[in-house]
DNA sequence: GCCTTACATGCCTTGACAGGCATATAACTA
DNA sequence: TAGTTATATGCCTGTCAAGGCATGTAAGGC
C-alpha cells in the first residue's frame, strides 16, 4: 500500500516483460509463469503489483486467472512524455513514422513481439 | 555502475522533477537545488545518476554547471509505449489531439506546459 | 469427501538505493 | 596565497523491494 507510481511499477524488468506478453491479449498465470522462466510466486506477486497500479486486469475462469492490459496509465505516462516529445518530434525519423502507423490501425494483427 | 535502464531512472520522483525543471532549458545546480528544496548532494547524487543514463547533459561554466535534458532515452521509453499506443488512440480523446499539436508544430510557441 | 490443479500470500534473507552530513575538488576573488 | 563559491564524492544508516520456499485458498474431478 506504497502508493506506487506507474514509473516505479514499470521499473521493474520483469513486470514490463509482462505487459509485453499481455499486449497481443489475454493470458493465465501458467502462461505468464513459463513464458518468464520465473517462479509462480514471484510472478503473482509481480501482478499483484500491477493490478494494484492499474495496468492489468483479471477475470475468473473456474481456477485459472486470465490477465489482460489496463491502458490508462500508460496512457499517463504517454501524457508525461508530451511536453519532452518537442525534442525529437521535429525530426521525421523512424520513431515519428512508428507513431502514424499505430495511429492508423487498431487491430495491429500481423504483429510479433518479444 | 548498475547499467540502470532508463525505467530504473525515471522511477525516482525527484528525478522526474529535476527533468521537468529542464525542459524548458539549462538549469545550474543551485538552481535546482533551489526549486527542489533537497540538499545539494541529494540533487548532485540524482543529477550523477541522470547523466549515466544519458538523460541530460553537463556544460561547465565557470564554477557553475548548466544541466540540460538529452532526449534520446525519452524517445526510447516513447519507443516502448509505442505497442500499446493502440488501447487508447482509436478513441479521438483530448490526449491524442495532444499528440497531433506536438507532432505539426516543433518551436511550441503557445505552448504553456507544468 | 479427497485429491489435484491453479493462484495467492506469508515469512525470510539479501541487496540496492535515497538521503543526510562531512569532506574533497575546482574555479574565481582579493 | 588564502578565502569563498559551486558542485561532486564518500561514508553511514534506514528503508524497501525482489525472489525463494512453504503454505493457504479456491475450484474441479473422481
Amino acid at each position: 500500500m506504497t502508493a506506487t507510481t506507474t514509473f516505479e511499477v514499470l521499473a521493474e524488468p520483469s513486470r514490463r516483460r509482462i505487459l509485453d506478453l499481455l499486449e497481443p491479449g489475454e493470458r493465465s498465470v501458467g502462461d505468464l509463469v513459463a513464458a518468464l522462466g520465473m517462479s509462480q510466486p514471484g510472478v503473482s506477486k509481480h501482478l499483484r503489483v500491477l493490478r494494484d497500479a492499474g495496468l492489468v486486469a483479471v477475470r475468473r475462469d473456474a481456477q485459472r486467472r486470465w490477465y489482460s492490459i489496463r491502458p490508462q496509465p500508460l496512457a499517463e505516462v504517454d501524457a508525461w512524455l508530451a511536453p519532452y516529445r518537442r525534442f525529437w518530434a521535429q525530426r521525421l525519423d523512424a520513431l515519428e513514422r512508428h507513431l502514424d502507423d499505430t495511429r492508423l490501425d487498431a487491430p495491429a494483427a500481423a504483429d510479433d513481439r518479444r
